[in-house]
DNA sequence: CTGGCTGCAAAGCATTTGCATGACA
DNA sequence: TGTCATGCAAATGCTTTGCAGCCAG
């Protein structure tokens, strides 16, 4: 998985590319968001989005760190882990527990909301969205006089292709 | 909700209640998963399953702990946790995130699969059951080609008690 | 008797925080 | 120039395990 990945050219720390910082919307978002906070751009913070930008669907906290420090070896992991959080609490990232014990993030802001299969053999997670689904689940919650502000749903089994792998095992 | 609930009488360790053991059909069940997997029926084991069973719908090992500790303060929490563990193993618990830190459990055995509503102020859970939802979850699954095992939806928002207090501060 | 069980204490481990130093605005 | 950010180390807190003594079968 991570051996595909193109190694990004080192990025130096001490300098905010502010003519690269239009190529994202979540760039410009995560910029404001922090001026409305009175927080500070910095280099780091910079470095943790766009490697967060530009990673698989699915990341933990730590992989994301060592995605950094491939590129800043002296970011720590608390500021990945602060920034993360930042990220989340803007809606550039979503959280959320696969089963294992790690928190997950994924991209939250240019993606519709959508569900998850979870490979319990393999660890994939595989995306889907069904409006049926929401409708049903917003006449649920209407019913129950609730207001709803997040859901998930998460589906876990074997998939395709383990499926197939065991089958020829026996 | 804690205070609402009748004080069981003191309950011996030592003495192994044959003659309650038929009452719940979870019980037997128990006592045939330990024989099947060579385990032995211990009086705390009984008394942790005794106590799960009366529980609220849902409930932290912590709180079954201090429930089991009210019977018997004998008993220690590494028995609670690992007899909970056992519990689930055979179906009589379900283990699930709410969404805190701490692993909830609800009876898993005579109960019907359901979806849960989280209040995301009181922490209130409100269960409900959708066939809807469950049709078309299977056909999701099916269309992927997944072999489904386990499925969780939950919901967090505010609930109608909620809003309500929450319409009057302001 | 013997292997499983118990409870204590301690370890694991992801996450979170305190604090002195350093950087942004 | 002051406030916020950073990174290290340490604390948190739920969960899990090691181990010596105990008990069911």
């Amino acid at each position: 998985m991570t051996g595909s990945e193109k190694k990004a050219p080192r990025v130096s720390a001490s300098k905010v590319e502010t003519a690269a910082s239009e190529e994202r919307p979540e760039k410009r978002l995560f910029y404001e968001y922090l001026r409305r906070k009175g927080l500070k751009r910095t280099a780091q913070r910079d470095l943790i989005l766009e490697t967060f930008l530009e990673s698989e669907k699915h990341i933990t906290s730590e992989e994301l760190y060592r995605k950094v420090r491939e590129r800043d070896p002296t970011v720590g992991f608390t500021t990945v882990y602060r920034t993360l959080k930042l990220l989340t609490e803007c809606g550039i990232a979503r959280s959320m527990q696969l089963g294992d014990r790690y928190t997950h993030y994924e991209r939250g802001f240019d993606e519709q909301h959508h569900d998850h299969l979870i490979c319990i053999e393999c660890g994939g997670v595989t995306e889907f969205f069904s409006q049926q689904l929401e409708n049903i689940q917003a006449e649920v919650v209407r019913r129950h006089g609730f207001q709803m502000v997040d859901h998930s749903l998460r589906i876990w089994g074997i998939c395709r292709e383990c499926q197939r792998k065991r089958g020829s095992w026996r």
